[in-house]
DNA sequence: CAGACTACTGACCGAACGGTAGAAAATCCA
DNA sequence: TGGATTTTCTACCGTTCGGTCAGTAGTCTG
């Protein structure tokens, strides 16, 4: 009998049961598949707990809030996609990484429709995220592909890597998001395209 | 005595009264600023009604449902936006309408914070708007200019206009973005980095 | 001045929300 | 087997949501 209050889970990391373990990797699966279809603000505990098959009240005593739920969700995802991400950055250098970053960034979210739509949920949603830290953390990683790619002499001496890093990821978004309306739409042509056009306003001299 | 049940105005466009107008005028307002400062989600009828000094029930007196406040509210923005968007491509052709599309949305949304805010909330958003079909017409608009300069032989044969379309506006999202999560962010020089790329990338031999 | 119409209020409604309480199953361990 | 612990349930709470309703000042008109 730990002097601990809480009822759910949470404190003191306990070794953390197998039921505890599964519900929560299932809660969190059922949870990116909610938003994905319903939206953040079509999110509701009941309709996770329902989705999962239990009851609201047992999606709370794996977690301690409605929120860490989508957060929880929301955190799955995101490391996921940099895990892939970073994997195929990591390969390779200059110029080369920076292709690399945006042709495995849209087959990412084309292979993974529902992780997609919830970051794309996310980006906008007030509730879930870390959102501004997200993103800006996410514009210097660019911004330093971008720069090491000068560094090597591959990108002309005056590009601006902030700057730079920004138009890419609105680009790469872009693509992504239109796919997402327009399944028909090629991602992976408009990857090839947004890499040439990025070679030939970079590359130089 | 018109077999008119509604009891909210709406119906068979009677002539509108002065006070008519001017409350919906004051009611678009209010709401633009709500959506800017609260988002979708932190949008409600009250907060709407508050922000107005009347009563919830004055503002359904005025519109048939919130949802059409709020739709009414975007599609002002969005009208405003297109005005002026619309008349600094027009005064152009070729390239240099293109470079003109960019500079003068960028230049529009950083004059308005509160029409960004609202526009940005109502991309993600789910209950406001025509969505999809206004990005949709916005990649159109922006592919004809891009076809219409490669016709004119200032823009390389190889360019597809849909996929530059949907990069150009991509970028432009994402250069607005920023500068709403920094304030510091220098958008101006951001556009003309975007131009520079896009004759970079676009003009041609 | 009577009646109609405009513009509005406050009180209220049902539904959905996130979250809590207490008891009941299910499971584990001695 | 039996007591403790884990996991789950049903029932409920308070709040907020969008929206309705009956009534009422004010104004305009015949």
């Amino acid at each position: 009998m730990p002097p601990d209050s809480t009822p759910a889970r949470a404190r003191a990391t306990r070794p953390l049961t197998i039921t505890e373990r599964a519900r929560r990797a299932q809660l969190i699966g059922v949870t990116i598949e909610v938003v994905a279809r319903y939206g953040h603000a079509g999110t509701s505990l009941a309709r996770i707990a329902e989705a999962a098959g239990i009851s609201k009240a047992a999606v709370l005593y794996h977690f301690p809030t409605k929120d860490a739920v989508v957060q929880a969700a929301y955190a799955s995802v995101l490391e996921s996609l940099t895990e892939y991400v970073g994997a195929a950055v990591d390969a390779r250098s200059g110029a080369a990484a920076v292709d690399a970053y945006v042709r495995s960034l849209v087959a990412y979210l084309r292979d993974h429709p529902a992780h997609t739509r919830m970051i794309v949920e996310g980006l906008g949603g007030a509730t879930g995220s870390a959102d501004s830290a997200d993103q800006a953390g996410r514009r210097e990683a660019v911004a330093g592909l971008v720069g090491a790619a000068k560094a090597a002499g591959e990108y002309r001496a005056d590009v601006e890597p902030q700057i730079t890093a920004v138009i890419i990821n609105g680009a790469v978004d872009a693509i992504v998001s239109e796919s997402l309306a327009d399944p028909a739409f090629d991602t992976a042509r408009a990857a090839d395209e947004l890499v040439t056009m990025l070679d030939r306003a970079l590359a130089g001299k």
